[in-house]
DNA sequence: TGAAATACTAGAACACGTTCCTGTTTCTGG
DNA sequence: CCAGAAACAGGAACGTGTTCTAGTATTTCA
């Protein structure tokens, strides 16, 4: 607990910078990304990850300033990507049900592909504290994007549809948390969330 | 990664334990829920319980294999006492959702109420690996109790009882992470899982 | 353009979870 | 009661996240 230095740091990717800043920031999520794919929460290792993307150990720290950040800011990448690839067109389903379950399927797909990336995302998301809301915010507003979405089809708003996706969220990591602890199986994830689903949304 | 040694640790508390033993474990576990509660996770270091319970370093990790084992154990013994204290009438109530509020609530104020410990429990069981699974579902099966309970109330078993508590549970969690997170307030925590009861629970 | 501010590199240093080692005490079976 | 086994004490040592320092490169702006 020392007084603050002088110098403000660089946290948030500001609009004024730089190429080689964006590279750099570039650079060290795909590093961040590899490694985690390879090796999960353990395996991205802050020295490893300054090496690989060419960027000393400080400087790291100056773009994010904890693994916990890193590895949150790297989700948010990959609901960005996630999101983009399902908000193209209305997800198919006459049931608010089935259309949830349409999203929430491809995006466990997607992460259960991966586990071991999986489990170093979801785990940095559920370490995260106080200093890393902003970003933390930001991958459960892509989620609930995705989700809210998929309740309100083409019919609009509808009545609590953003509590519900909130629940459905919760209950999405939970799962994944469960699976993660060994407590149930990659199967299971799934199935648990349909039975989520069903019993959150009944058909009218 | 070593050959395994000939000798067997006793990370379960096994039914041929010493009056010493039984004592130290007490000791133990009594430490590390005051160490948490003056300052949560990061204040609960293991020479630092080693030494209030009078113990080496070594000895705690034969009883405890890690921090996290220590803190979900903990959390079990909480849970217990909690479950011990709520168990012994029906909660009152005439809908399933005004007992499972019931329940919920007292066990959601009996959390908040030292916020430095939960924070340190919750964060453990968020943190939990396969090698923690047991600890972890003693910890769930005790809060499903509780909740099964409360759905149940005097008319027995009902469709979906435990699948409808495990979502509460999931919920539940989930809204303390958020408050740990700094995404919501105290208050909210309540709030959210008041909603998310009425949403998961209709009154037929 | 030149000087101050900022960003970056390289690496040492620190903190805490975890492991390991050595010697002593306590328990258990014969 | 005795010998071997298991448990414990005390403490050194290691790994990885994080911080800090000193020196160099780059950017900013008057």
């Amino acid at each position: 607990m020392t007084t603050a230095p002088a110098a403000v740091p660089a946290p948030v990717p500001s609009e004024t910078e730089t190429a080689a800043q964006r590279a750099r920031r570039a650079r060290i999520i795909s590093a961040t990304l590899a490694l985690a794919s390879r090796g999960g929460y353990e395996a991205v290792q802050m020295r490893e990850v300054a090496e690989r993307s060419e960027v000393a150990l400080g400087t790291l720290y100056r773009y994010f300033p904890s693994k916990v950040h890193l590895l949150v800011s790297a989700m948010a990448s990959e609901v960005d990507q996630l999101s983009q690839r399902l908000q193209k067109r209305q997800p198919p389903g006459k049931t608010r049900a089935e259309r949830v379950s349409f999203v929430l399927e491809r995006s466990t797909r997607s992460l259960l592909r991966d586990p071991l990336l999986t489990e170093a995302m979801v785990r940095a998301m559920m370490a995260a504290d106080a200093t890393v809301a902003a970003e933390v915010n930001a991958v459960r507003q892509g989620m609930s994007d995705l989700i809210v979405q998929a309740i309100r089809g083409d019919d609009g708003e509808q009545e609590h549809d953003v509590e519900l996706a909130a629940i459905l969220q919760d209950v999405w990591f939970a799962r994944q948390i469960a699976w993660l602890g060994g407590r149930i199986e990659a199967a299971d994830v799934w199935r648990d969330i349909h039975l989520a689903i069903g019993l959150v949304l009944p058909d009218d």
